[in-house]
DNA sequence: ACCTGAACACCGTTCAAGT
DNA sequence: ACCTGAACACCGTTCAAGT
């Protein structure tokens, strides 16, 4: 029984969610395990325990990495443009970004705690930080509306862009065969972000 | 070790069925197994595999009656009204229909296949069926427009329903406070379905 | 101090054997 | 024919014990 002491604790760390992504790109979202990841980065499952809270916090820390992908891109498309593009591109970053790594975003999807544990604030803060960016567009798009006026088309807005991305990479939207999703997000921002700014 | 012989296959079943149902309304969507439910109905795990193919079964044959209750009663919204009023009923009786039985919802939201198995035929032609009524009602509304764009339009709108509805029931929603979900709904109708049916 | 390995209480699935 | 119970290969999580 050798002990190792080659890396440090972030070092583990790191190595562990290379390798949930590693899993997951190679063998889908169902392939994560505690016993498994220990294994594909050599150490036991009971050194994971030591690195991370248990599999949700393992599995969160992973996710949490592609959702923070999503918000620097969202962040870096705010700048400068017009907002209706701008928000235009975050929903497209949101589907090119899951059409990369599919598998890797039904993680994300799939992903619930186990018993009822409620979503951890850190992990829930990076998700929220998504719709705060949306809405913030809004605000822009529209200066003299009530602020919960931009709140709830962001949360409108994004749920159904959300909602688009979901069915997308788990392949439900795809019924008769030439709707693509990309189409169903243009069509959203058409129809919805449009109509919402010229009222009123 | 008795047998039983008190219960035909599909009484069983039907046993079987109810008991899922049981188990997540009072311990939630995590809390099934094939053996809790086998406990539940009084009889051994081996039985249930002489009527369900697997745990994806059991499950899948569970949410299939909430996916009926809600096609049933948009089918029933779907007689006289106008296409407009007919969609929003259907939207609503989604989140109504989650609003009534959360647990049982997010059962159906966040179940996945075992392995990478596909979704069987049976089960998604019944959340296919979902977008066809939806598609239907959007032909009504503007019958001179080539089928694909109805297609489209029902798929974007009913993602975006979709969308709404899971981040709904798993309280994602929620951020700031005062946004509810019946009103992202109807901004959703009012500014997507508004500016589809004026347009062209 | 760092890490292991075994233990505990669970899983899904199969199938020979009992009645 | 109907159903069981034990087996197999997995889980997540904990923690005394080894180095």
């Amino acid at each position: 029984m050798p002990r190792r002491s080659e890396h440090s604790l972030d070092e583990i760390r790191a190595l562990a969610l290379d390798a949930v992504e590693d899993l997951v790109a190679s063998h889908g979202p169902t392939a994560i395990s505690a016993r498994k990841v220990a294994a594909q980065i050599g150490y036991t499952v009971g050194m994971l325990y030591h690195v991370f809270d248990n599999v949700d916090d393992l599995v969160l820390q992973a996710n949490a990495r592609l959702v923070d992908q999503l918000a620097r891109a969202n962040e870096a498309a705010a700048a400068g443009n017009r907002p209706q593009r701008v928000i235009a591109r975050m929903a497209h970053n949101y589907l090119s970004l899951a059409r990369q790594a599919p598998a890797r975003w039904q993680l994300v999807f799939v992903h619930t705690m186990r018993d009822g544990r409620p979503v951890p604030d850190w992990y829930r803060q990076r998700t929220d930080r998504l719709f705060a960016l949306v809405e913030e567009q809004l605000q822009r798009l529209a200066p003299r509306r009530r602020p919960a006026a931009a709140a709830l088309a962001a949360r409108t807005l994004w749920s159904s862009v959300h909602g688009i991305c979901l069915l997308a990479v788990s392949d439900k939207l795809d019924i008769g065969g030439s709707t693509s999703a990309e189409k169903a997000l243009d069509s959203l921002l058409t129809h919805y972000l449009g109509s919402w700014a010229q009222s009123r």
